[in-house]
DNA sequence: TGCTAAAACTAATTGTATTAGTTAAAATAA
DNA sequence: TTATTTTAACTAATACAATTAGTTTTAGCA
């Protein structure tokens, strides 16, 4: 019997995770396979059964560490400002994050699951804080609700469409998402 | 020898999209695959290569219908109306669609190269439908641009969101997407 | 020192897309 | 009508992904 020499790896998660998340932003989520993060990390694809529950199980912590630094950068930008100049900053943080982190972006809406309380929790960090900065326009009833609602869904089909080439016309993005922005947020206080 | 009956099914294209679609829009784009596609239809999986170039063939062969029926969609919701009117009227229509046919939307965003020639054309159609009708507020210079992608950005957003259950508020949703493009195109119209 | 648990491993199974080469049916040409 | 060509099915085989089962090494601890 040889005793061949298996150098005890002493894998973190974070380790694993960022290596994922490398590969993520690199070449795609649907590059992110098993045998891709093994070969990365040097080990068998068997061996991260140890770590996680399978591909599922990657792809929902993938998700919630992605939620997690998203939330992370969403909140620094909103130190110190309020109002407009908030709004329009984590906007400009929100779209930078999936410029630097498309990857992680893109692992932030693969979650085998997205009902899953520990997915779920991580989301709604990200709710809060868009409602704590829209509650200073004071706006009636369920407007904060409403309001909530279409900043997301404005900052999520940017990225979105900017991230799959969407946008053909030679026109500047970022001038485009100050405006849109301004626009929603003076339309929604008016009503 | 025997004559093994091989009944010539004489698949047209139009009946896999078809098919494809169902699959897509009951169990989700990841179920399309060539396997399940070849049982639903009766044959096996390599008799598809006869019809598109494997997976990714077929990914931007849906990717096009569907862009095409969502462009049919819209402008057929947008016959006779104009103003306020047509944009609210389109943006019904766009979301209704992605809630009947969340398969087939979903193959709209899964086109192996979005920057294919033909994928782009099918969706430019969507673009220059929603200038037409966003120039009836005659903003100047680039403004119709950048209210297109705001648009844009919310319809996908929206219906991105919301198929991924992405909204947890009891709280219509109808409702939130009415408020939510009032107020945009009001704010855009002011500046 | 010896035990236990964590984390690696090998081997084998299943399901997927894909390629190569084959054949029957249908359409077309002689 | 008969012969040829093309279309669209087929079988067989390959490569690669995830997964499971069972094994072994390493490290920490009693």
């Amino acid at each position: 019997m040889k005793m061949s020499p298996r150098p005890k790896v002493g894998l973190e998660l974070t380790e694993i995770l960022g290596a994922a998340a490398e590969i993520a932003n690199q070449f795609g989520m649907q590059e992110v396979t098993l045998a891709n993060l093994a070969k990365k990390l040097g080990i068998r694809p068997p061996s991260l059964y140890n770590h996680f529950d399978g591909l599922a199980g990657l792809r929902k912590k993938m998700a919630i560490y992605g939620l997690d630094q998203l939330y992370e950068a969403l909140s620094q930008s909103a130190i110190g400002v309020s109002g407009d100049e908030a709004v329009l900053s984590i906007s400009k943080a929100y779209v930078d994050f999936t410029r630097k982190y498309p990857g992680v972006y893109e692992a932030t809406l693969m979650a085998p699951d997205m009902e899953d309380e520990d997915v779920q929790h991580a989301g709604s960090r990200i709710v809060h804080l868009s409602v704590r900065v829209l509650q200073a326009y004071r706006l009636e009833g369920d407007t904060v609700t409403h309001a909530v609602r279409g900043l997301r869904s404005i900052l999520h089909g940017f990225s979105s469409l900017e991230q799959r080439g969407g946008f053909k016309m030679a026109l500047d993005l970022d001038e485009s998402l100050e405006i849109i922005i301004k626009a929603f947020i003076q339309g929604m206080r008016e009503n």
